[in-house]
RNA sequence: GCCGAAGUGGCGGAAUGGUAGACGCGGCAGUCUCAAAAACUGUUGAGGGGCAACUCUCGUGUCGGUUCGAGUCCGACCUUCGGCACCA
C-alpha cells in the first residue's frame, strides 16, 4: 500500500491505516438532536480547558512546532481583523497538532502605550485599570475562538513580572555598548508630546498614531545600535519569508556602496582642513563643479562669508521653518545659497562654490554633497537654475559634445578626467577609489539610510529606563537587584501632555547606587517595540522569576518555527526583533540568530474602505456573530471568503452559507446510515472521494489555501447526500467517509466536530486524533475526460480509461463524427498529445 | 517618481500552459405549507440558432507577442491597493 504526505517521518502518528476499513466504528444514537452551536461551544471550551487539553510540555517525544501568531494590543475589543489573524493561524496549528507535532501556539498582550495614557488623561482612569480590564474582556473573546491556546503561558507586558525583564534586557544592551545616550535631531509629536523613531513616522511626515506633523527637535535621548547589524540584517537568506517583506526590509535599510572623498578647506580663521563626503559615484568625481552642505551642518556659520551672511541666514531659517512633508517632496524646486567660500578638489585642484541647499540631509551620509550636475538629476536642476557649469565626464554612447537636457545617470566611457579618460565609468569607479586611497584623498565607503533605533519615550505608560543621573558619577545603570524600577502607581496625569514621571517626585529622587549621594531617576520609558522585541521568548518559560526564560525551555522551543501576522510591521516589529536576538545573542544571552523561521503575512480586512482598527473606528465585533451563528461558523466563513494572504472588504454576504453547510454536517454525521441498493461502482467512487479529499485538504493546509480546503470538503458532502439518500455503498465506506469528514473538518470547527466524534462513540477527544492519510492508489481515478481539440478549440469531450495510450487516443479522436466536421476537406498538420488528458489536431 | 501585490459572472472567489467560472452567496423556478420563513431539489457568464436532445459565437483590465493551445508566459500601457520617496 502507498503511503503518502508529509507526516511519514513521524511514526508516532501513524493513522488507523488509510484503507480505511477499520477507523473508529461510529454507532449512531437513534435520536438525532439539532445543531445547538451556542451549548455545545461553551460546553466544549470549559471541559477542554478543566482537562487542560491544550497545556504543553517540553518533555513530548513529539517535535516541536512553535507556532506564534501577532500578540494583539489591548485596545479593549477584539474585532473581526483579529480574528482574521487569529481563526486561521489556530485552525494551522491544530492542523500540526495532528500532524504529530507538539505545537506552542501561545497567546499575550501588548499592553504598553498611549492610548492607555490618553484614557487616563480624558476620562480619568489609571492606565493600568484600563489596560487590565481590556485584557480582561479580551480573554472572554479570545476565548470565544475556541483556539488551543495554552493560557499558563500568557504573556502582559505592562505588568512588573514581565517589564522587569525588559529592563534587564536594557542593561544588558548597556554593558554591550549597543545602548547609548546621544544627541540627536528627532522626530517630535507635538500632540503626543513624545519623540517618534523615523518608522512611526508615516505617510506625509506625520505621526503614526494621531496625524500630526512631525517637527524636528535636538534632544538627548537612548538609542539602540542597529545600525551596527545593518549588514546581518540585509541578509534574509537564512529564513524562510516572503520576498516583499525582505525587499521592504532592505529598502529600509538602505545600503548605499560607493566612497568617503575627501575636499580640501582652507578658509581663514577655520581650523578643519578638510571636509568630507559620500558618493555612490567617485567615477563622476572630475564633474564636480559646486559642492553643498546641508544647512543644519555646523560648519556652515564658520564657511559663510560676511558679505553673504544675511542671505545665508535666511535661507536657514526659511529652511527650519518648513515641515518634514515640504522640505522633502520630490517635486519641488531646487534651492539654495551660496556661501561665499570654497572647497578645494583634491584630484585636481581647482576651488569649488560651497552652498547651502534644503536637499542635502544632514541624516544621511555627511550631510555634504559633491555636485556633479551632468550625472545628477538633483545637482543637474540645482546647476541650472544658478548658473554652475555643468561637465560632462561620463560619455554616454555616441555622445559629440553637446549640451545635456538632462543628467546622464548611466554608464558611459569617461572624459575629461585626466589619467582616467577612456576607461568605462565602472572601471574607472575602481581606478580612481583605488588612486585616491593611495593619495589618502578618500576611501572605499558604505553607508546605511537605517538609522540607529531611537527608544526613549516621554510617556508614563511604558518599562521605565533603568537609568540614575548623579552629579558625581555620571549615568549609572540601576543595579539588577533593584529591578523592577517600578511606575509609580500615584503618577499626576495633567491634560498638558507631558511625562507624569517627570513631575512625580517619589519617583524621580533616587540615590546613586555607587555613591550613595542625591541622584535622579531618568523619566523617559521605552518605546513599546522593546517589549514585543521578546515576548516569544518569554512564552516558552510562563512565571519564571530568576531569570527573562528557563535556558532549556527556550533551547527546546526556539525559534519560532511560524510567524504569522500583519505585513504592517514589516520594518518595524519585524525588524527590531530581529535585531534583538542578535543583539542578545552577541550578549551571550541566546544562541541563535533569528527569532522567526518562517513568516507568513495574512491580508488585511478593509471595511467602510479602511483598516478594520479601533482606532479609526469602523471595527465590526465577532461577538454577535457568534452568539447568533456560533463560532465554528465564523472561522469557517472567515477561512472560506479567499486567500488568506489577500484580506479584503469585510462583507457577511456568505456567512449563512457556512452556517447551513455546517448544519448539513450535522444531520449527515447524526442521521443513521443504512444500506439500501448498494453497488460497486458507486461503493468504489465514494472510496475514492474520500482519499482523494484527504489529498487535497492536506495539500491546501500545508499552503494555507484554507478556502479551496472547504471547497474541497464542501464537494465531498455534496456528492455523499445524494449516496446516504439511496443508500449506495457499504456501511464501512461510509463510516470512513464520515470519521475522515470530521478529521479533516477538526481543526476548522473544533467544537461541532468534537461533538459529533464523541457522539458517535469515538473516544474523546477528536483533537487528539492524527490527521488522516490518504492512498494514492485509491485517489486514483480509472476513467478520465479527454478533451479534443481542433486548432486548439474544444470540439469533443469522450471519457476514457486512464490506461488509454497515446495510438488509442489519436484514433478516437480522428473517429469522432464531431471531430470529422471540423477535419474533413483540412490537412492534418500535426496531432498533439498530452497523456490521458487532451488531443490536439492541428489542421491547416 | 521608484519598489511590491492584484485586476476573472450580480458578489466573494476557483483553475501544475490544456474543458474558464470549482465552492459559496445572491437571483430565478419548484417541493413542503392555508401562507410565509426555514429546509430541500433544479437552474443561473453574455449573445445567437433550434420543437427538442442540443448547438454556434464571444468572453478573465487594454494593446501586442510567444505557443498546436494563454486567465496563466513575455513586452508595453491603464486602474486599484500597500510600501518607500531629494538617501548623495
Amino acid at each position: 500500500m502507498l503511503r503518502w504526505g508529509g507526516n511519514l517521518r513521524y511514526p508516532w502518528v501513524d493513522a488507523p491505516a488509510s484503507a480505511g476499513y477499520n477507523l473508529p466504528v461510529m454507532s449512531v444514537s437513534e435520536k438525532s438532536d439539532k445543531y445547538n452551536p451556542q451549548e455545545i461551544e461553551k460546553k466544549w471550551q470549559d471541559k477542554w480547558a478543566a482537562d487542560k487539553l491544550y497545556e504543553v510540555k517540553e518533555d513530548s517525544p513529539r517535535p516541536k512546532f512553535y507556532a506564534l501568531t501577532m500578540f494583539p494590543y489591548t485596545s479593549g475589543d477584539l474585532h473581526i481583523g483579529h480574528w482574521y489573524a487569529m481563526a486561521p493561524s489556530d485552525v494551522y496549528a491544530r492542523f500540526m497538532r495532528m500532524q504529530g507535532y507538539n505545537v506552542l501556539h501561545p497567546v499575550g498582550f501588548d499592553a504598553f502605550g498611549l492610548p492607555a495614557e490618553n484614557a487616563a488623561i480624558s476620562r480619568g482612569i489609571h492606565p493600568y485599570t484600563w489596560t487590565m480590564n481590556n485584557v480582561e474582556n479580551m480573554r472572554r473573546q479570545l476565548r470565544s475562538i475556541g483556539a488551543i491556546y495554552d493560557w499558563t503561558r500568557e504573556v502582559v507586558t505592562c505588568l512588573p513580572e514581565y517589564y522587569k525583564w525588559t529592563q534587564w534586557f536594557f542593561l544588558k544592551l548597556y554593558e554591550a555598548d549597543l545602548a547609548y545616550r546621544g544627541e540627536a535631531p528627532v522626530n517630535w509629536c507635538s500632540k503626543c508630546q513624545t519623540v517618534l523613531a523615523n518608522e512611526q513616522v508615516v505617510g506625509e511626515g506625520v505621526c503614526e498614531r494621531c496625524n500630526t506633523a512631525v517637527i524636528r527637535r535636538h534632544l538627548e535621548q537612548w538609542f539602540f545600535r542597529i545600525t551596527k547589524y545593518a549588514d546581518e540584517l540585509m541578509d534574509h537568506s537564512h529564513i524562510d519569508w516572503p520576498e516583499r517583506i525582505a525587499i521592504m526590509q532592505r529598502n529600509w535599510i538602505g545600503k548605499s556602496t560607493g566612497a568617503e572623498i575627501s575636499f580640501g578647506l582652507d578658509h581663514p580663521g577655520v581650523e578643519t582642513k578638510e571636509i568630507r563626503v559620500f558618493t555612490t559615484r567617485p567615477d563622476t568625481i572630475f564633474g564636480v563643479t559646486f559642492f553643498v552642505l546641508a544647512p543644519e551642518h555646523p560648519l556652515v556659520p564658520h564657511l559663510t562669508t560676511t558679505e553673504r551672511k544675511a542671505e545665508v541666514e535666511k535661507y536657514i531659517i526659511q529652511t527650519q521653518r518648513q515641515t518634514e512633508i515640504e522640505r522633502t517632496s520630490t517635486d519641488k524646486e531646487k534651492t539654495g545659497v551660496f556661501l561665499g567660500s570654497y572647497v578645494i578638489d583634491k584630484l585636481n585642484g581647482e576651488k569649488v562654490p560651497i552652498f547651502i541647499a534644503d536637499y542635502v540631509l544632514l541624516s544621511y551620509g555627511t550631510g555634504a554633497v559633491m555636485g556633479v550636475p551632468a550625472h545628477d538629476q538633483r545637482d543637474f536642476e540645482f546647476a541650472r537654475k544658478y548658473g554652475i557649469p555643468i561637465k560632462v565626464v561620463i560619455a554616454p554612447e555616441g555622445w559629440a559634445g553637446e549640451d545635456l537636457t538632462e543628467a546622464h545617470t548611466g554608464s558611459g566611457t569617461m572624459a575629461n578626467s585626466g589619467q582616467f579618460n577612456g576607461l568605462s565609468n565602472e572601471k574607472g569607479f575602481e581606478s580612481i577609489c583605488d588612486y585616491m586611497e593611495a593619495k589618502g584623498y578618500g576611501k572605499r565607503a558604505v553607508t546605511y539610510r537605517l538609522r540607529d533605533w531611537l527608544i526613549s519615550r516621554q510617556r508614563y505608560w511604558g518599562a521605565p529606563i533603568p537609568m540614575i543621573y548623579c552629579d558625581k558619577c555620571g549615568i549609572v545603570p540601576v543595579p539588577e537587584k533593584d529591578l523592577p524600577v517600578l511606575l509609580p502607581p500615584d503618577a499626576e496625569f495633567r491634560p498638558t501632555g507631558e511625562s507624569p514621571l517627570k513631575y512625580c517626585e517619589s519617583f524621580v529622587n533616587t540615590t546613586c547606587p555607587k555613591c550613595k549621594s542625591p541622584a535622579k531617576r531618568e523619566t523617559d520609558t521605552m518605546d513599546t517595540f522593546m517589549c514585543s522585541s521578546w515576548y516569544f521568548l518569554r512564552y516558552t518559560s510562563p512565571g519564571k522569576d530568576d531569570y527573562p526564560f528557563d535556558k532549556k525551555k527556550l533551547k527546546y522551543w526556539m525559534p519560532v518555527d511560524l510567524y504569522t501576522g500583519g505585513a504592517e510591521h514589516a520594518v518595524m516589529h519585524l525588524l527590531y526583533a530581529r535585531f534583538f536576538i542578535k543583539a542578545i545573542r552577541d550578549c551571550g544571552i541566546i544562541d541563535f540568530d533569528e527569532p522567526f523561521l518562517k513568516l507568513f503575512n495574512q491580508g488585511t480586512v478593509i471595511y467602510q474602505g479602511d483598516k478594520m482598527s479601533k482606532s479609526r473606528g469602523n471595527v465590526v465585533t465577532p461577538d454577535l456573530y457568534v452568539s447568533d451563528l456560533g463560532a465554528d461558523a465564523v472561522r469557517t466563513y472567515i477561512m472560506f471568503v479567499g486567500p488568506w494572504e489577500l484580506g479584503g472588504e469585510w462583507n457577511d454576504n456568505g456567512i449563512v452559507g457556512m452556517s447551513r453547510w455546517l448544519n448539513r454536517v450535522w444531520n449527515m454525521v447524526t442521521a443513521e446510515y443504512k444500506e439500501k441498493a448498494v453497488d460497486a461502482d458507486t461503493e468504489k467512487e465514494a472510496r475514492r472521494m474520500t482519499h482523494k479529499t484527504i489529498r487535497k485538504a492536506t495539500g491546501d493546509m500545508e499552503r494555507f489555501r484554507f478556502n479551496t480546503m472547504l471547497a474541497a470538503l464542501m464537494e465531498f458532502t455534496n456528492f455523499l447526500g445524494p449516496v446516504q439518500e439511496r443508500g449506495t455503498v457499504s456501511k464501512a465506506a461510509w463510516q470512513e467517509a464520515m470519521t475522515t469528514l470530521l478529521l479533516l473538518l477538526a481543526p476548522t470547527a473544533p467544537h461541532l466536530t468534537e461533538e459529533l466524534w464523541t457522539k458517535t462513540g469515538n473516544p474523546y477527544s477528536i483533537h487528539n486524533q492524527p490527521w488522516p492519510k490518504w492512498d494514492e492508489a485509491l485517489a486514483k481515478e480509472d476513467e478520465v475526460m479527454l478533451v479534443i481539440q481542433v486548432n486548439g478549440k474544444l470540439r469533443d469531450k469522450v471519457t476514457v480509461p486512464v490506461s488509454i495510450t497515446e495510438a488509442e487516443a489519436r484514433e478516437l479522436a480522428l473517429n469522432s463524427e464531431r471531430i470529422k466536421a471540423y477535419t474533413a476537406g483540412h490537412k492534418i498538420i500535426k496531432i498533439v498529445y498530452v497523456p490521458a488528458k487532451l488531443v490536439n489536431i492541428v489542421v491547416s
